[in-house]
RNA sequence: GCGGGCGUAGUUCAGUGGCUAGAACGUCUCGUUGCCAACGAGAAGGUCGUGGGUUCAAAUCCCAUCGCCCGCUCCA
């Protein structure tokens, strides 16, 4: 679909546009901001809900092992105890008052005896040097190499202080392991957002907005099962928002501590879930090049497996090059049968499955492809965003796919003094409307009205001309027919009015080379 | 959370103690033109992020606060 690669848009660029033209607002904004969280505007929802509907078409209605799912987002404590969010999400941590970088107060101990300095000076106390005079050897390594490893260590800082210096390392114990500073001490930390369920606060039960949607799957997997007697393999698949209190939001919508997911949880028997979970990485990365992520931006990651969550088997994330750098877009993870088996556990339901070739009840295996949508939104838009020299002039525009473009059609009149132009311009408008995001604008002269619409997206934009509608000054009759414009190549055919709702589908789906095969081109100034 | 940078019109920015805070682009109106950001005339739009302080006088100096950006860090 893009042909060539382009420059990547500044993300302040991108920002700008998004708010100009109405896609994504600051939150709260006229109250100076809220950090974190961004407002769809008229377009962006449009955008947004352009991409949900697809993914939900794509992966629940044309598959027939999908079924969908939207769960609430607050949802029983005890949820989060059997997921394990309520001990993995809420360990302790630690800050480094020197440098401000973080750590999990119950991993430091461990992070600073494999850090670089403390390895360093572990060579210098076991070397000659230092076995001779280890304090000697010390204050000199301070000098030299101590300045680069842990400029913050007090004896670096002042290395002629008289006072003896720690010579084993686990003395240095509770400094930072990046660079010798002195950390804070440890301050629970909780990456869930958390209220009160009923009005009156002390009285209410404390309960979390949801971190991810996957747990709202996982609890009603028997409901499901029951209700739909769905077969293995099947996957539930749901949109929703959740929250977490990410430690450095930013970035535009990037990261936010308000975000939308849309994950599936497809369920297998155990044996066949690495198949499957190929499968799904296959699909999920063909469906980002399909709506036409460029190829040479997206990429998938293999989790090593120290980096593995510790219910993952395997995690493949989808990333795609931001200007910030290769960023995930999707994780896609082989959970195993943790999640049920958990949640059979702590709610002492079973959550199993019967199978009819094994006469056995068994625990499946869950693959999951989650995915953020604003993440994803934000990729469209980067990837889409263009800037051409078009007769000296720079042209910005969007190059979405046209069933991710938030306006589908734009209906302009060549003349916006002349009422018979005008008025078949707005019917044009209404007939497409009843099926399409479509819009009238004669606020300007044609060629500002065309580059308004490219810059937000709209795929194709039809002109009402003096010949559509006859001039009966000159004795020329209406021919009835419009033109079409192209957004991507700014080409025009001419095609009869009473074949547009015809014609419109095929070019939505991006057939606009086909569809120009069989119409006139429009030559402009004829 | 730490360090650095920044915050003035819808957008990009100028203005560093002194008249009613400006420009370009954008938006709107009128006229003209009629297929790719045309031209002419006019208009709207800012308590200079917010709060406090210093001063005869603050967009400008100081403090606080909020927000944004970059880096570090964290990330189910």
């Amino acid at each position: 679909m893009l042909p060539y690669p382009a420059p990547m848009v500044e993300l302040d660029t991108l920002v700008s546009l998004c708010k100009r033209r109405g896609f994504i607002f600051q939150s709260s904004e006229i109250y100076g901001g809220l950090g974190s969280a961004w407002d769809y505007g008229p377009l962006g929802v449009e955008l947004k809900r352009n991409l949900k509907d697809l993914w939900w078409r794509d992966n629940v209605h044309r598959r027939e092992d999908m079924v969908g799912l939207d769960a609430a987002i607050t949802m029983h404590p005890k949820v989060w105890e059997a997921s394990g969010h309520a001990t993995h999400f809420a360990d302790p941590f630690t800050g480094c008052q020197d440098c401000g970088r973080h750590y999990r107060a119950d991993k430091q101990d461990e992070a600073s005896q494999s850090s670089k300095w403390i390895q360093a000076i572990r060579k210098v106390i076991e070397g000659p040097a230092g076995q001779k005079d280890p304090d000697r050897a010390l204050r000199n390594w301070a000098r030299s190499d101590g300045k680069k490893l842990a400029p913050n260590l007090p004896w670096v800082k002042n290395p002629d202080d008289p006072a003896p210096i720690p010579n084993r390392p686990e003395w240095l114990n509770g400094r930072c392991p990046a660079c010798g500073g002195s950390l804070s001490e440890p301050k629970p930390a909780n990456l869930m957002l958390r209220t009160t369920l009923g009005p009156v606060e002390a009285t209410g039960t404390v309960i979390y907005l949801r971190p991810e949607t996957a747990q709202g799957i996982f609890v009603n997997f028997d409901n499901v099962l029951q209700a739909t007697r769905k077969k293995l393999p099947f996957g539930i698949a749901q949109i929703g928002k959740s929250f977490r209190n990410e430690i450095t939001p930013g970035n535009f919508t990037f990261r936010t501590r308000e975000f939308e997911q849309m994950e599936i949880e497809y369920f297998c028997a155990p044996g066949i879930d690495e198949e499957w979970h190929q499968k799904w990485i296959d699909e999920r990365h063909a469906w980002y090049l399909r709506y036409g992520l460029r190829n040479e931006n997206l990429r998938l990651r293999e989790h090593a497996k120290d980096e593995l969550a510790f219910y993952a088997k395997r995690c493949v994330d989808i990333e795609y090059l931001f200007p910030m750098g290769w960023s995930e877009l999707e994780g896609i993870a082989n959970r195993t049968d943790y999640d049920l088996k958990q949640h059979a556990k702590v709610s002492g339901r079973p959550l199993t499955y019967f199978d009819e070739e094994r006469k056995e009840h068994i625990v499946p295996y869950v693959i999951e492809p989650s995915g953020g949508v604003d993440r994803a939104a934000l990729a469209f838009l980067i990837n889409a965003h263009h800037e051409e020299e078009v007769r000296g002039e720079k042209r910005v525009v969007l190059k979405l796919h046209p069933e991710l473009a938030p306006i589908k059609v734009a209906v302009l009149p060549l003349l916006k003094k002349r009422d018979d132009i005008v008025s078949c311009a707005k019917e044009i408008c209404a007939a497409m409307r009843r099926r399409w995001a479509a819009l009238y604008d004669d606020s300007a002269a044609i060629g500002r009205l065309y580059r308004r619409q490219d810059e937000v997206g709209t795929p194709y934009c039809v002109t009402v001309d003096v010949q559509a509608v006859g001039d009966p000054e000159k004795g020329e009759a209406a021919d009835r027919k419009v033109t079409i414009r192209d957004r991507d190549s700014m080409e025009q055919i001419r095609v009869p009015i009473a074949e547009l709702t015809d014609v419109f589908p095929e070019l939505l789906a991006g057939g606009w080379n086909r569809v120009a095969t069989r119409y006139p081109p429009h030559a402009p100034g004829s």
